[in-house]
DNA sequence: AATGAATGAGTTTTCATTCAT
DNA sequence: GATGAATGAAAACTCATTCAT
């Protein structure tokens, strides 16, 4: 028997984050993540069913990392301020050492949420609930304004203008545009005006 | 390829902007855009050279579009704190009535970037340089705090923090991944922070 | 526009037919069936999904030309053995001319009918009927031997018929199908025939 | 390939039966046998160079039973009507206990004959030619009619029993093989007698 | 002898693009 | 100018077979 050498699992996901990155999730050829994984193409379907699962397996790893290090910052925490401090640091920090992986998630995202399974879906919404009720507690604790909607904060938070812009375009009905606007207009302002002028 | 009437390069543009929203580009087939466009898909071929040309006429236009309105607003505008108002305010309304438009902005920034022609890549970078100029000015003019760095600002202002990790991960010597950390956490909080915490 | 020429649907189903005949269905591959069509493969799709509605149209063609022919002769002709003679006549002709096509007929059934559609089967089953309903007939009018068990004869016969064509198939030199006809008209008939009758 | 200590063979053959009984031969995947056969795929190449020499095999032994145990009839009986009894007794005795094994008998024949070896050519003729000369023989005795043509109604004779017997091995309980067994004799032998005998 | 992970040739199918009408 | 039938290159995926252990 031909043992199984190092983790394939692994480098076949490493290959496909490094092909992706590069070429795009849809224009990525399986010989090419074959090729840089360094084994052949056919052995590839011993790992995964197919190519979306591959995407799949990317996301459902990094969203699952995202929500274990905030959840754990959530609840280590009590201040609101220091909740965000460590939270974004913490997402930086997951990046920092894998830009190709930072390319595929923001790129490939859209993508994936149209066939996310259950376990994906699951860690992305209690991701964002925790963003809601940091924000939501600061603002019980009157340390945040009140009048920032917790929704639109986090689209804001987790994509800025591009993101908030795609949501609304996806369900129009739910977002209310002039609202949105304003919104962003007030956090960009006060996050850049300077405190002589406020 | 040949200009016709002037009406049916108009309808394919818009049926791939409604057909790339719903698909994507990559899955977008150029039947069903013929067919939104109420026309035969080799028809297409007289108007474009292939797909991707039509891609990059959406891009051309849209960032041509947010450029002229950013640049009209810039000239008439003195005040960096109103340019601010009319510039946010003008590329909502942009959107406003597109929202499929809205979509393929958001989804295939990345992908048309990478074979973006001289044209496209000439508005995006007047595009940004306004708004650096906007921030580079108010800070001039005191308005504005001046540990911001107009660049970071761009990248925030453009996309937030999907954005801002993605340009980082394509180019990791160009930002400081420190910084922009530290920037965006400034951001955020100035901006929801209560006046009376401040 | 390139106008359809011929009847190209009509040419892969004979192509189709030829090649099954030749390789086996699991075997044959759809560029030897463009090939043998005088067509680029990729237009077989614009006439049939995929390869098994190639089979399965073939089959269905088939089965609703036997029906209508034992269906016609069920209803044209009162007497038990004339319906038999002018049946089986009428099956032997049906194939004369298609060597090519009784092959695939013999050989794929089996694979067919796992798949058959609404259509088919209604036809396959009727058909099926006929048979039993003439070998009923005929032992109500004690012409017919009163133990034949419809059911058995109508496999037995069947499949005797199909093996026989398959063998005239395989050779047309060694086996005269005119021949072959009678033959299996006699046996059939002084099988079933009942003593007092003969 | 070499012969091991004798049941892992058996054991190869009889999962092969039983695979392709159920999937038919071109379906079946060399994993599934040898799953059935409680061994891992690699073995299957230590007993079988590949997949057709395990079909091929299937087919020598079939009929080399069948030639055995006709062959046997042929020797021991003098009566052509009994010879005719036997046999066919012999023949779905056979198959009784293997239903699968008749399936794959039924299915499979025109496909393997086409690769069939000197060994299993030997036997399939030589089976035929015992029941030609069984129909001669009973000619010559004035005992079946004399315008039967040997080569036509072996044809007729053998595909009625396969038939029947795939029928059969499709549905055991819809079917009684001793039942069909006296039929096809029934039908067979009052299809040849001479009306002088009868 | 036995294993089963790995291979990669081979096939179906898709779809952007072409071109005869 | 317009059409849409036809093309065929390209890619995902399968699975019989191999071979290191």
């Amino acid at each position: 028997m031909r043992k199984k050498e190092g983790n394939k699992e692994r480098d076949i996901l490493d290959a496909s984050v490094s092909v992706f990155s590069c070429e795009g999730y849809s224009n990525a050829k399986m010989h090419t993540i074959a090729e840089n994984a360094g084994i052949a193409s056919g052995t590839i379907y011993l790992y995964f069913t197919n190519k979306e699962e591959i995407l799949l397996k990317i996301f459902e790893s990094v969203w699952e990392n995202i929500f274990r290090l905030l959840d754990t910052i959530d609840s280590e925490e009590n201040d609101p301020i220091c909740k965000f401090h460590r939270m974004i640091d913490s997402v930086f920090e997951l990046f920092d050492s894998k830009p190709a992986l930072a390319t595929v998630f923001v790129n490939e995202q859209h993508h994936i949420m149209k066939r996310a399974n259950k376990l994906l879906l699951s860690n992305y919404q209690k991701t964002l609930c925790i963003c809601e009720n940091v924000l939501t507690l600061g603002i019980q604790k009157h340390i945040f304004k009140k009048e920032i909607d917790p929704l639109i904060f986090s689209s804001f938070f987790f994509g800025g203008i591009r993101y908030t812009l795609q949501q609304w375009a996806l369900d129009q009905k739910k977002y209310n545009i002039y609202k949105m606007r304003e919104t962003v207009k007030s956090l960009v302002l006060s996050g850049i005006l300077d405190a002589k002028v406020q």
